[in-house]
DNA sequence: CTTATATTTGCAGTATTTTGCAATATAAGT
DNA sequence: ACTTATATTGCAAAATACTGCAAATATAAG
């Protein structure tokens, strides 16, 4: 039997049943489990599954994201995700950033919420796709293959067309003092244009991301409108956002 | 046996089986491991199917993607996308369209090719963000639900400020006298616009689709200039564009 | 038709990959 | 903590792949 054949199996058993034993395989396949452990593993590395303990899930049944995602505070991005929903009104138009918070956002919006929906990440606008609902506008623009948004001059140009109601960003470092901050330049000069873009923006930041700071700066805490994190409001954490103009959930 | 004849008798038992051991066809076509090992080898380095250790597996087997749901007549669509490969030039400018079998062309271009390609469709992007030496660019519109493409008059306008050397084309139905027609006036607007941005245009089509009309029509024939199907070109089928100013692939 | 040249094929020796086993380490359950 | 189940690691045997070479075959030229 080929090496490949026996991967094939082993990812239509788990499509199928969404779980799998790791002895249950090697039985059926009629291999040796150091096998089939194997064969799991370079498939759990290709992201055809998730490798667990004794076996495998499917990505489905993982809560794993169609893209290679991390699930790095997934619960956290979860409860930040929920709270910006609540800011969300019925037939606004609003713009949807990457990264995988955003992405949770996408995620959790009702079926049946109309909306107009803006987004420069890729993700996110297969996600939105989903929502019968939602009118999904892709920003154009030359995709980055790590973040997988849209940058550079024409996607800057789509966006200086446009002002939403909300925006909703993430970001890669904040600080009260500093502001927002990013390691990559051309990141730093789309946010900008989004923030431009949009009548209110909100960013969704998980607490790590609080008081850090890296090269690049998008711009001043004020000018956010409302920061989202997974903290109470009275959370000490963000005392040295409290007299800043900004709204805190 | 000549060397030619092996190896279409080889394919034959790939596309059938889609997987099979090099001992087993060396006793089949009755010559030593070896030769079939280099027309393996060979038929490998043309993308007609794919080496692995002790076989060798077709394309679609290969590519065990879990984004790919069942797809009508993958194998056709696979032997569509890569004829039309070999069109595709180094540091040529392309665009490819929305549609599971220029997703297939996107899914199996190199990933050493470098090329700065162009696209419309969600997932084609998704899969072309995997190739390291591809720049990505997604023409920005609303998105469309269904077919998962940009479209509208934002989609228009961007394609009309880009002019790439090939575009690659799906269509819903095709008629040698009627020409390329669709069931949707808005997909016909797109597809115009993309023509128009295309200093050669091919379309890939199964067979299934040749002499179909419906009620939008996109283009005459001759705006095409190649057509890309699974058939041989001699094919009956094919007759009525022989005489048309395309070429057949 | 014959000779010269190039291609193809099979073989033998040597690498590489795959696989199962055993020993040891890590994690999960009670 | 203790016991059981699962993981990891190193290793050796088997299977498969690669290399160079010589015989066989095909192709081209005279």
């Amino acid at each position: 039997m080929l090496k490949e054949e026996r991967q094939h199996a082993i990812l239509n058993e788990v499509e199928l049943h969404n779980r799998v034993l790791l002895t249950d395989l090697a039985e059926k396949l009629e291999v040796s489990i150091d096998t089939v452990r194997r064969d799991v593993k370079e498939l759990d590395t290709e992201n055809l599954l998730v490798k667990v303990h004794g076996g495998a899930v499917s990505l489905g049944f993982a809560n794993h994201s169609p893209t290679r995602g991390n699930v790095y505070a997934l619960d956290k991005k979860i409860t930040i995700a929920n709270k910006a929903k609540a800011l969300i009104r019925e037939n606004s138009v609003v713009l949807i950033d990457g990264g995988t918070t955003c992405l949770e956002l996408a995620r959790l919006l009702p079926a049946n919420l109309k909306l107009t929906c803006f987004t420069l990440s890729l993700p996110v606008a297969m996600e939105l796709l989903n929502k019968p609902n939602i009118q999904t506008i892709f920003i154009g623009g030359t995709l980055s293959p790590d973040s997988q948004i849209a940058m550079g001059s024409s996607a800057i140009h789509a966006l200086s067309e446009i002002k939403v109601d909300y925006s909703f960003i993430g970001t890669g470092y904040v600080d009260a003092q500093y502001g927002l901050t990013e390691f990559d330049w051309d990141v730093v000069q789309t946010k900008k244009a989004v923030i431009n873009a949009s009548k209110k923006t909100v960013l969704l930041c998980i607490s790590e991301k609080l008081n850090s700071q890296h090269r690049f700066k998008t711009c001043d805490i004020n000018a956010i409108n409302t920061m989202v994190t997974e903290l109470e409001p009275w959370d000490e954490k963000l005392a040295a956002f409290k007299n800043m103009n900004i709204q805190l959930l």
